[in-house]
DNA sequence: TATGAATGAGTGTTCATTCAT
DNA sequence: TATGAATGAACACTCATTCAT
C-alpha cells in the first residue's frame, strides 16, 4: 500500500522542502551581502534553524552556493525550454529577442542572487569553477540561438557573437535590476542594443 | 634658509610617494584576490611596510579602496582630457569610438583593479557608494559625448543611452581583459556593438 | 500463560543483545580512532541504529566507555578463572608465566579497544576513574598471583611487585599488538623480562 | 656597534622567550587534559595572551605539539650527552643503569607532557608521525647503549632488546610519575627489572 | 614617525545530546 | 520504543585594527 512508503517519502519530501528553504534564504543573503560577507550563521538564523542543521543539508558554505548555482542553471534550462518551441526559429529577430530576453529578465528579477554568483568577483577558484556552470548554461543557450540564425558564421566567430551577446545582457542586467520606474525603458534599450548588433548577422528573411 | 621649509615639504613628498606606493600594491592585491579576500597585512607586507604604518596613511581598509577609486577617477579624467581635443566632435562615429574605447581599454588593461572596484560584487554599501565615483567619472564622460552627438535627445533618454553605452563597455570588459590572442577581435566586436547601437542616434553628418 | 511474562523478558533479552552489539561497535571505533575522536554518531551508524536509540541504552558517550570497561573486566575475570585451577600454584615460574601471559595477550589481540581504555591518555578524569576498574581487574589478579608465589613479601612490597609486573606487561603490549611477524619473538622477550624479574622473588621450589 | 643590532636581536630574543613561554603553558595544559581536549584558547589564556597572538608563533594546534616534541627531543639529547662520557661504557651494569635512568626520570618528572606526546593515543597521524621523533630520540640512545654492552647480539635482536628496554621504562613511567612517597621505591624496582633483564645479555666483565 | 606584536570579535564547522514524531 | 532532524555550545583559526616602544 502507499502508506507503507508514505513515511519515508514524506520525510524525504520534508527534507527537500527544507533544503529549498535554505537555498531561498541563502539566495536572499547572498543577494544582499555578496558571497564572502554572507555568514553561514546568518543564513541559518534567517532560515529559522541552528547552524548545525544547516550543515545537515550542506557540507559547507561553498556547497550552498554550488547547489544554488545548480538550481539556477536548471531554472534557466526550464525557462528556455518553455520559451522555445520548434517553430520559433522562423520569428522575426525582434520577436525572437523578446522571447528570450523577457523571461531571462524575469528570472533575474526573481533571483537576484543568480547574478551575484554569475559575477563571482571574490569566489574561491573551486567555487568559481562550479558556478561557471551557471555561465555555461546561459551561454550555451545563446550560442545555440546564434547557430540557428547565423549558420554561415565560422564557429569561432559564432562563439564570439554568442559571448558578446550574453555579456551585453549580463552587463546591462544590474542596471535593469536596480531600475525602478525606468525598468521597462531600459529593457527596451537593451533589446535595441541586441537587435542592432545582431541584425546584420541574422540570416532569417521575412 | 630654504631648508627650513624644505624638510616638511620633503616629508610631505615622501608621504605622498609612500601613499602612492601603497595604492599600487593594494591595486595588485585587489586585482589578484578581490576586495574582500585581500588582507591589509598582505598589502602592508607587499608594500614593504608594517601594518601600523599602513594605518598612518589610511583610516581603514575601505579608505584604501576609496583612495584607489579616486585615483582611477582622476586617471580616467586625464585619459579623456588627452583623448579629446575640441575638434573631435566632428569625427565620424567609428573614429570617435576608437578614440574613446582604445584608451579606456588600455587603462583597464593597465589597471585591472579598477574593474574589481567598479563591479564591487561584495563591496559593503558605504564602500560601494564611494567607489561609485569611479562609475560616475566614466559615466559622465560618456554622457557628455552623447550630448554632443545626439543633442536632440531629451535629457532623460540621453542619460539612458549613456548608461547603456557604458554598461555595454563594462560588461564586455572582463572578456576583453581575460582574452589572450583574441583580444583584438573582441575589441573590434565591442566597437561593432557600440557603433550599431549608436549609429541611429548619432546626428553627426559627414 | 507463560507468554504474559515472556514478552518483557524477550524484550529485555533483545535490549541486552542490542546493547552488546553497540559495545562491539564502540570497541571497533574506539580501537580505530581513539576515545576522543570517536563520535557517538559514528558508533550509532555503524551499529545500524539512530543516535537517539544509542542514548536509550547509554546515558552518554562516557557511559559507553564505562560499560565497555566493565565488560572487559568481566572477560579478564573469566579468562583468569579459566586459566587457573587450584593446582596451578605448583607450576614452575616459566610455565606459570605462560599460563597467564598467553591468554592475556590473546585477549588484548582480540580486544584492541581494551588497551585504548586502559591507557586513557585523553580520558576525562571521571571516565579515567571509572575505566580504572579495568586496571584494577587485571592488577588484582596479578597481585593474587604474587601473593601465592611470594608469601614472604610484606604487603606493601607485594603490591609494588604486582604493579610493576602489570605495568611491564601493559608497557610492552602496544609493541606486541603492532608487531607482525615478530610478535612471537616479542612475546618471548616479554616473558623473559618477567621471568628474570620475578625469579629472585619466587619461593616455589621444584 | 652592538647597539646597531641590539634592537632586532632583543626583539628576536623576546619572541623566543615568548615562544618558550607558550610551550611551557601548552605543556602544562597537555599534561593536564591530554592533547585532544586541550584548547588553543585555553593555552593562550593561560599564557596570558590572546588567541590571535598564539597563532603568531604557531601555525596551528598541531604545530604547538610538534614544537614541544622537538624541544623534548633536544632535551633528551642534551640529557644523554651530559650523562655519557666516553669512559662510561666500562661501568658495572647497575651503575650504568643509574646513570641513564635517573636523569630520564628527572626529565619526565619535570616534563610530564613529554609522556602525553610519547603515548599519543589520539594524535592525528601527521602529528603522531612528528612526535615519533621523540620516541626515536629516546630509542636510539637506548639502542646505542645496548650495542655497546652486548656487541655479540645480532642487530635484529639488539633492536628488540632496545625496544623492550625502552618500553619497560615507558610502561613504568606513569606509575613513577603518579607515585608520591613511593616514588624512590618504584624507581628502584624499575631499575631492578632492567638490571635483571639485561644482566644475562651484558658482556661487560668487572 | 615607524614598527610589529598584540588584540579579540567573529568565522566556518563539529558533535554530543535532545525531542517531536 | 525507535527515529533522525534539530540543537547550540564550543572549537580552531583569521584578520582588521591598535598601541607600546
Amino acid at each position: 500500500m502507499a502508506s507503507a512508503e508514505a513515511a519515508p517519502v514524506r520525510r524525504q519530501d520534508r527534507g527537500r522542502r527544507r533544503m529549498d528553504q535554505v537555498l531561498d534564504t541563502a539566495a536572499e543573503v547572498f543577494a544582499e551581502t555578496g558571497y564572502e560577507k554572507a555568514t553561514t550563521n546568518a543564513i541559518a538564523a534567517r532560515a529559522g534553524m541552528s547552524p548545525g542543521s544547516l550543515y545537515q543539508f550542506f557540507r559547507n558554505k561553498e556547497a550552498i552556493a554550488e547547489a544554488l548555482a545548480a538550481r539556477y542553471a536548471e531554472q534557466i534550462r526550464a525557462t528556455h525550454d518553455a520559451a522555445f518551441d520548434p517553430g520559433i526559429t522562423g520569428l522575426p529577430l525582434g520577436a525572437l529577442i523578446d522571447r528570450v530576453v523577457d523571461p531571462m529578465i524575469a528570472f533575474n528579477v526573481a533571483n537576484p542572487a543568480a547574478h551575484v554568483l554569475l559575477n563571482g568577483a571574490d569566489l574561491s577558484p573551486p567555487l568559481a569553477a562550479r558556478t561557471r556552470q551557471l555561465h555555461q548554461a546561459a551561454l550555451q543557450r545563446t550560442e545555440a540561438l546564434v547557430a540557428a540564425r547565423a549558420p554561415h558564421l565560422p564557429p569561432r566567430e559564432r562563439a564570439r557573437v554568442a559571448e558578446v551577446t550574453f555579456q551585453v545582457f549580463k552587463g546591462l542586467l544590474p542596471s535593469v535590476l536596480a531600475a525602478g520606474r525606468e525598468r521597462a525603458a531600459l529593457v527596451r534599450e537593451l533589446k535595441a542594443v541586441l537587435h542592432r548588433y545582431l541584425e546584420p548577422i541574422d540570416q532569417q528573411q521575412p
